[in-house]
DNA sequence: CGTTGTTTAAAACACCTGTTTTTTGGAGGG
DNA sequence: CCCTCCAAAAAACAGGTGTTTTAAACAACG
């Protein structure tokens, strides 16, 4: 017991506190006290600072691109190769989000983390995530594809990362938002219920009309690098 | 000059490397060396290093805020009391975060401090950037408010942020974003080029229809903190 | 001229960082 | 029993952190 004991404490206590400060403002020391671990048994188990926050990510990711493979093969199997429809795939992609951190009670931090990913420079986060998960993406975004067929490639690129953002940035700032819209509007709002709200908006968002076409002759001072 | 030019100095070159790396990522031995000026100088011109991203914001945001009351001020005055429609009011906004940085060519930076401003914790720059420019945010969701008089309070706060996230995260993640872009799609987009794919989709997404009314009876295991 | 206040330079301060090494503890197996 | 193996504990390491202090340079003013 005492073997994989500390393990899974430090991997508890880590994302609890990643999630609140973020990665460089969480010390070792930090998890280690706080977990009452040795300070040394993180480079012990994990090897270095950069492998623990990987091990956190791998524990929400892992289970999570499995449950997404058998729930798109289940997808795939029921509609015969016809497309399937967009909401479906939405649909199918929330709850498979929402039901793996719901064995441990850790929704919240799960958002965090996914949004700290993106947001914290960490170039050795992203490269993990892309190399270890990219290909369930890839297949969704695949199917999505097919569900939107009128949808030019790179239009439905951008639109989709346009409602990642909307996600993301919700769900894992939720605490400060939900503190605002209860002063504001007294109403306590949970996960599942920003979901609900979520839904037409990212569906009505997908299906907007296609943007003008940009008058050519001055390409002007547009900003890049 | 020599007074004035330590201080800029300093400012051009923080702004630029907590945009590339994030606030605690960055220490003022990166800054001070960089922009060859002593390291004490920091403390004696900005007190602290909080100070010193507080006025790194400051100089992005005191000229937006100016701005965007003028703006508001004239559409106010053109349109009379008469709700001003949603579509101008929107795209007074992007003109207005869009002309800010333009003087200096650095709207790259100024969206992903945007960005880091809402995701690393940095408590104290979420409180200072609140009230300090909080009121010029107010007056906005008040005349959206008008403008969009069927959506209930909590839908229309809940659905600005959305499109708030939208936009911060597609347009502080950028660079990545722009990457991938350009690696699948040979298209090589621009700030200018994004905003009008993005004009739409906000659109669209404001008046998405409402979410089906939960039903109630067993409100569940939803998850909250 | 001397004095004053402001800016820069250099050094020191106290502390915290991730990581490594050394030492200790205690099960299994021969 | 001894001995190996693995985990934990304690200590040390080398370097970086924000901040403060001390010195020096320099302009402005009387």
């Amino acid at each position: 017991m005492a073997q994989s004991d500390t393990v899974t404490r430090i991997l508890d206590t880590a994302e609890v506190l990643f999630a609140e400060r973020g990665f460089a403002e969480t010390s070792l020391r930090n998890i280690t006290s706080k977990a009452r671990v040795n300070l040394a048994a993180v480079n012990y188990h994990f090897g270095s600072k950069k492998a623990l926050i990987q091990a956190v990510f791998a524990r929400y990711l892992d289970p999570f691109s499995a449950r997404f493979h058998t729930a798109l093969d289940e997808l795939e199997a029921h509609y015969q190769g016809q497309p399937i429809p967009l909401e479906v795939l939405l649909e199918t992609m929330a709850t498979t989000v929402l039901a793996v951190p719901a064995e441990r009670n850790s929704l919240k931090v799960f958002m965090r983390l996914l949004g700290l990913a993106y947001s914290q420079a960490q170039g050795h986060l992203r490269r993990y995530i892309q190399q270890q998960y990219g290909d369930v993406f890839t297949r969704f975004t695949e199917l999505v594809r097919k569900a939107t067929p009128d949808l030019p490639d790179a239009e439905r690129f951008w639109r989709l990362h346009f409602m990642l953002g909307t996600v993301i940035f919700t769900l894992s700032g939720l605490d400060a938002l939900r503190d605002i819209a209860a002063k504001d509007y007294q109403e306590q709002v949970t996960v599942r219920d920003l979901v609900r709200r979520l839904r037409p908006v990212v569906v009505a968002a997908m299906n907007a009309p296609l943007p003008a076409v940009v008058e050519e002759g001055h390409h002007g001072n547009a900003q890049a690098s």
